[in-house]
DNA sequence: ACACCTCGAGGTCG
DNA sequence: CTCGAGGTGT
């Protein structure tokens, strides 16, 4: 069932379809416990029917689902009438549908803002206990709202459901209300038993089914090992007894009476106050011990509620306020392979739109073909979306039973979609790679988007769009073209780009502007903007390049090792290995970069056109590189060469590159006497620059040593410490922050460990806040880190 | 085994 | 800004 067509329908046929699709899954829910749709996608279903059925009363039928709740009980269990029904809840999705029901409130009671009870809405499975004269008598699930399960055993094994009611005062008949849930934390630690079990124990599918599963069995021993709780919200049949005129009130005595009630509940002024308390409670959602699916406004008045009464079976004097969907439901329109600057080849699923945890999904990332394979997602496919950690949308899984009959199997296609070279996967390999290379038109767009980023040459104004129009239409092939653009070239190709797309944006032309003097305008910053790159640092110049494997703390590391691009481009590999956290594989990535011919080039172009390389580090780096030198010169034993005079030359040199093409005039220049200048030469000449490097090896290994040592005693206040930064901060920027840390001897990582000294949470900060918690790892807000700051100047 | 880094991806907002 | 997979380093 496709239901980009629906709307299409006419009203009749939809209808029709609506009840059958609702039906169907209400069967499977209530009555299979083996729900084949979301709860959103229910929902959804469910809304559309309302709306169908207010727009056309005509069409409502006896048997339509909006005239009931549920479906019929399974046969298994004794069936229980609710003398009062067991009610359901409108639901509200937005803000407006709140402001909406509070003001239905104020003008049938002709009262101001109203006081509400509030309170989580949990997830889990509604139920009714009886108690006569204090004791439990019999319990019920809710079924249909009319007719429910007796499954009084079951329920009796829940410990957070008295037996008998404590305190005075309650009625001689008593029906308390309420949700049977499974906490989280009981709902992992069964299925790590389960898992554990190897197929024994049947793993539980989420926390709210398991729940619903756990009170249907047939054996109570059963739901005995079940980890379930309970919170009581509302009251049944009452005989023989005084009650509060409050809902709140209630709650309160239910709590005297022995009944959980939730911590969470509470009271609130007006829709204003309800939509303050669901902010709150949306931002506790992950942190909560239990699933909830929204918050539940009730007006607290009970002589408020007799009066607002019912709407076929929801009250009108309460609301469940939804939280958005984090699973939904929407089919593959294609699965697209995305090529990355390493020519990783990375498949994707094109969505048909659809909104899931507040934002509107069209594309997931499906990471690899084995992971493509682990799911059979194929084109076609209705598929299950989630927000990963609520932010990355990725495929949980499809629905076998909506797959189009003729789909087949997705496989990597074996060429290239953009440059048609081989995709070709390594052996031991997860990611596929198209090698094309440079060769490839995305593998360039991508390397020169990645030189411009704001953390690589910070070239500000070039998006991926514009690198592509340069490059296909021939003003930009490597990223060292980007330095001889000129005004002209740039305004030639956005006109020339236009033409071919027979294009000029269409709210330029609404508003008058002329296209020309927009482009003016972009082709001149631009152009500034690669001005300003010009200057730049060397730990920038290098993670720009794109090297494999070097990022931009690899890139620092180099930087503040060696401080000096002359020496590192010629640097063997055995030599970069000495560096602190870089391995043989880094180091072999390196040279193999700089051992391209072309790679060279385009450094020297870069060079040639002016990029400029400011090194901070350069002078305690370039320091050990000349020392370094100078002691493989001495112990070369070049006639007369003493080891002063092996100092000196290191140091008359910009770089140690730059003395290895020095000549022999160049070297007496730098003040050596002419004889022993050619013998330096002769010494350099016969062996190779990157031989001289390698033997420069022993001598960086030994100032290294030294240089550790020299770290530690530079040290600040958090020296030794490894900080994580999550969330937004408001004071500052992620980027200030960290060089501050730095400045003060912190180490800032990426991911929360439990080598992590602290954490610095900022505003809706995610996951990393979580594992923090559940690693104990101390945890900041930024006023402290503020406070901190101010404490110790930098 | 564990910690950390690289690389790629998606969405929002100004 | 964030996540997750896959790798590398030690």
């Amino acid at each position: 069932m496709n239901r980009t067509h629906a709307v299409d329908m006419e009203p009749a046929a939809r209808a029709a379809e609506l009840r059958a699709r609702i039906e169907d899954a209400n069967h499977r829910y209530h009555v299979l416990d083996d729900p084949d749709i979301p709860d959103a996608e229910y929902d959804r279903l469910m809304r559309e029917l309302v709306a169908l059925e207010t727009a056309h009363p005509e069409l409502v039928t006896p048997d339509s689902p909006t005239q009931r709740v549920g479906a019929a009980p399974s046969g298994a269990f004794a069936t229980v009438r609710h003398e009062i029904p067991m009610l359901s809840l409108g639901n509200a999705f937005s803000d407006a549908e709140v402001e909406e029901f509070e003001r239905r409130i104020e003008q049938r009671l002709e009262v101001r803002d109203p006081l509400f009870s509030v309170e989580p809405k949990f997830d889990g499975l509604a139920i009714s206990l009886r108690y006569d004269d204090g004791m439990f008598v019999r319990g019920a699930t809710r079924g249909d709202g009319e007719k429910g399960e007796e499954v009084t055993p079951n329920l009796r094994t829940i410990k957070a459901i008295p037996l008998k009611l404590r305190g005075k005062g309650w009625p001689r008949v008593l029906e308390v209300r309420g949700e049977v849930y499974m906490p989280r934390a009981g709902f992992e630690r069964y299925n790590e038993k389960a898992r554990a079990s190897e197929g024994r124990i049947k793993p539980l599918v989420n926390p709210r089914n398991a729940a619903a599963g756990s009170l249907r069995q047939l054996d109570p021993r059963i739901t005995a090992q079940r980890p379930l709780a309970f919170y009581a919200y509302a009251l049944g049949v009452v005989e023989g007894g005084e009650l509060p005129a409050t809902h709140s009130a209630t709650l309160k005595k239910l709590r005297e009476w022995g009944f959980p009630v939730s911590e969470l509940v509470d009271t609130a002024r007006g829709a204003a106050g309800c939509l303050a308390y669901y902010a709150r409670i949306g931002a506790q959602r992950d942190a909560l011990p239990f699933d909830i699916d929204g918050v539940v406004y009730k007006l607290d008045d009970l002589a408020g509620q007799r009066e607002l009464g019912f709407v076929g079976r929801t009250p009108r004097w309460a609301i469940a306020h939804k939280f958005p969907a984090q699973e939904q439901q929407t089919t593959v329109e294609a699965i697209d392979v995305n090529i990355g600057r390493t020519g990783a080849a990375t498949p994707t699923a094109r969505l048909a739109p659809v909104f899931v945890g507040g934002v509107t999904v069209t594309n997931a990332t499906l990471h690899n073909a084995d992971q493509v394979a682990r799911l059979d997602v194929r084109v076609g496919d209705t598929v299950i979306v989630r927000r990963a950690g609520d932010v990355i949308p990725e495929v949980v899984r499809v629905i076998p039973e909506h797959r189009p009959p003729h789909a087949k199997p997705w496989q990597m296609p074996a060429h290239c979609p953009i440059c048609g070279s081989d995709i070709v996967r390594e052996e031991g390999e997860v990611v596929a790679r198209c090698t094309g290379e440079l060769t490839c038109a995305a593998q360039r767009v991508q390397a020169i988007f990645h030189f411009a980023a704001r953390r690589a040459m910070d070239i500000d104004g070039l998006g991926e769009r514009y690198i592509e129009d340069l490059g296909e239409l021939g003003y930009v092939t490597s990223v060292a073209d980007l330095y001889k653009l000129r005004l002209d070239d740039l305004l030639e190709m956005k006109r020339r780009a236009d033409e071919r797309d027979g294009t000029t944006p269409a709210h330029l032309l609404k508003s008058g502007v002329k296209a020309g003097k927009v482009a003016t305008k972009w082709a001149e910053n631009l152009i500034e903007a690669i001005g300003h790159s010009r200057r730049t640092t060397l730990e920038r110049f290098l993670y720009a390049l794109g090297i494999e494997h070097v990022g931009e703390s690899t890139a620092k590391a180099l930087a503040v090792w060696f401080g000096d691009l002359a020496l590192i481009r010629h640097l063997p590999w055995p030599i970069l290995k000495l560096v602190p956290d870089i391995g043989g594989e880094v180091a072999r990535a390196i040279d193999a970069f700089f051992q391209q011919p072309g790679n060279q080039k385009v450094i020297d172009d870069l060079i040639a056109r002016g990029v400029t390389i400011i090194d901070m580090h350069a002078p305690s780096a370039k320091l050990r590189a000349e020392l370094a030198m100078a002691s493989v010169l001495e112990q070369a034993e070049i006639p007369k060469l003493t080891a002063k005079r092996a100092e000196q030359v290191a140091a008359a040199f910009d770089s140690i590159g730059a003395m290895l093409k020095a000549d022999a005039v160049a070297l007496a220049g730098a003040g050596l006497p002419r004889d022993t200048a050619d013998a330096v030469q002769a010494f350099i000449v016969t062996h190779d620059g990157r031989d001289l490097l390698l033997r420069c090896e022993h001598a960086v290994e030994q100032l290294r040593a030294a240089t550790a040592g020299a770290a530690a005693i530079e040290t600040g206040p958090l020296e030794g410490s490894t900080v994580v930064l999550t969330g937004t901060l408001s004071g500052l920027t992620r980027d200030e922050a960290k060089a501050k840390l730095e400045a003060l001897g912190a180490k800032v990582a990426g991911s929360v460990s439990k080598k992590t000294s602290f954490v610095v949470a900022g505003e809706s900060a995610g996951s990393k806040l979580d594992k923090a918690r559940e690693l104990g790892v101390e945890i900041w807000d930024e006023e402290r880190l503020l406070a901190f700051f101010i404490g110790h100047p930098t």
